[in-house]
DNA sequence: CGAATTTTTGATTTATCTCAACAACCGTGG
DNA sequence: CCACGGTTGTTGAGATAAATCAAAAATTCG
């Protein structure tokens, strides 16, 4: 059988070496994503216990770190930067199902093997637990459990919606719906522009169409005054509405 | 704004009337599909709390009894029968994100409204629970909570898979994965035909087609000696392995 | 049986893909 | 600082898979 990873497709190294030694409670304590993570349902009486349990990874821009098929040996939890998440047919289709931002938890599988692969789109920290820890980690703080539970419907929701996107909407439907999400999964700078981590390959592979179709589409939303297009990959929203229902199907 | 429910659209009643009375220890301890389904996480002994939050709910086929954007007010497990999950565009386009049968949980959203609908294929028979009772039960019984973060691990390699499908695979690779989805969840009858209880237009929302090409495509794979289909919804699955590379993209 | 619905098949259109060329951008090193 | 090669993005022309429009055939159900 051959190798169809995805990670190869990028030409970079299959395996990636990270350190094994645990966090201070500190680092836990101070993590800005906390709050919004799964971290947040273990108090700070325990934190040593979670800091103990991860190891912090830095992925470098393109890096694969979860391969598709591999054992599932580790659960990921970013604290900063982007990830993609993606699925591939042996001849290198590729979908991205999906990306994943500061706070956002990586690896629920159920079975012993990683059903996805998982690459870094810009530099991206990461905390790394070992499966046995987070089992006995799972098994103490119940609260993770149902953290964890709720992490998964919220994914769940947002897998549906692309489900629509994907099943029923046109390329301008799909990219409107596009912009809006990244603008409203909030990372607008100083003056209202969106900066969009990922390259127009990526886009097309997340919603289901071609680069050249997505950089069409995004010159037609600039010729009909919707956005504009910056510098590298900074876009602004000038016509939110118009935007809001072009997605939705209403014109 | 105008209503825009799928239900409508189906041309039935809105509500649905259901019985409020809890059931006998008994039927939790005799239920047949309790072993594949999140029941399984309370013992025999504690049976009958499960069962009191329990109301048997019989769904006709074609009705809808989940209604995107409504209040999310109970919980659902499928006991009997195939129910289909859909999410809807104003103009009526769909999107069917699932079909749950036997043994499936429904009503994983994390916000306090459904955030797709839910319908009847064929008749089926449902244990509801409403939003309070099931948080009882998830505080006193925690094995449930874990067990229900398994079953939505599922359905989000689940959804995972049919992104790859929506958004890769073409016409034949699509109706090739269905097929062989429908095969692999179970219904074979005596023999080695394959009861598909949804209509062609269910296929078609499902695949992120249309009727005619549904229809056009298992009549190529007719042509082409791959399967047999009968009368009714019954399809025989002639080559396997066939169908199986074709849905992996592997010609 | 006969009306209504669903499915199949055929002819044509179209949104998006593919192939191809060019332009913009990026980092590197002289 | 600018020249250079490689990568990424844009634009154009043509091909195509699937959609749409239309009608006939099969099936369901009263």
């Amino acid at each position: 059988m051959p190798d169809t990873s995805s990670c190869q497709f990028e030409q970079r190294p299959r395996r990636l070496v990270m350190g094994t030694a645990g966090l201070q409670a500190d680092f836990c304590k101070m993590c800005n994503v906390r709050p919004s993570s799964v971290c947040s349902a273990i108090e700070n009486e325990d934190i040593g216990r979670l800091a103990e349990a991860a190891v912090e990874t830095i992925v470098t821009p393109g890096r694969c770190f979860i391969e598709e098929g591999e054992p599932a040996t580790d659960f990921f939890n970013v604290t900063s930067g982007t990830v993609k998440l993606f699925k591939a047919l042996p001849d290198g289709r590729r979908q991205i199902t999906g990306f994943a931002g500061p706070g956002h938890f990586l690896g629920l599988a159920v079975s012993d093997r990683y059903a996805f692969g998982a690459e870094a789109v810009d530099t991206v920290r990461l905390c790394r637990f070992s499966r046995e820890r987070m089992r006995v980690l799972l098994d103490d703080f119940p609260r993770m459990e149902r953290r964890l539970l709720e992490e998964a419907s919220n994914e769940l929701v947002a897998a549906q919606n692309q489900m629509l996107l994907l099943g029923r909407k046109t390329a301008r439907e799909r990219v409107a719906s596009f912009l809006l999400d990244q603008a409203n999964h909030g990372e607008l700078n100083s003056e209202g522009q969106l900066h969009l981590p990922m390259t127009r390959g990526d886009i097309a592979d997340y919603l289901g169409l071609t680069i050249e179709t997505v950089s069409r589409t995004l010159s037609w939303m600039r010729a009909q005054g919707m956005i504009d297009v910056g510098k590298g990959y900074a876009i602004t929203i000038l016509a939110q509405e118009r935007l809001e229902s072009l997605a939705e199907g209403e014109d």
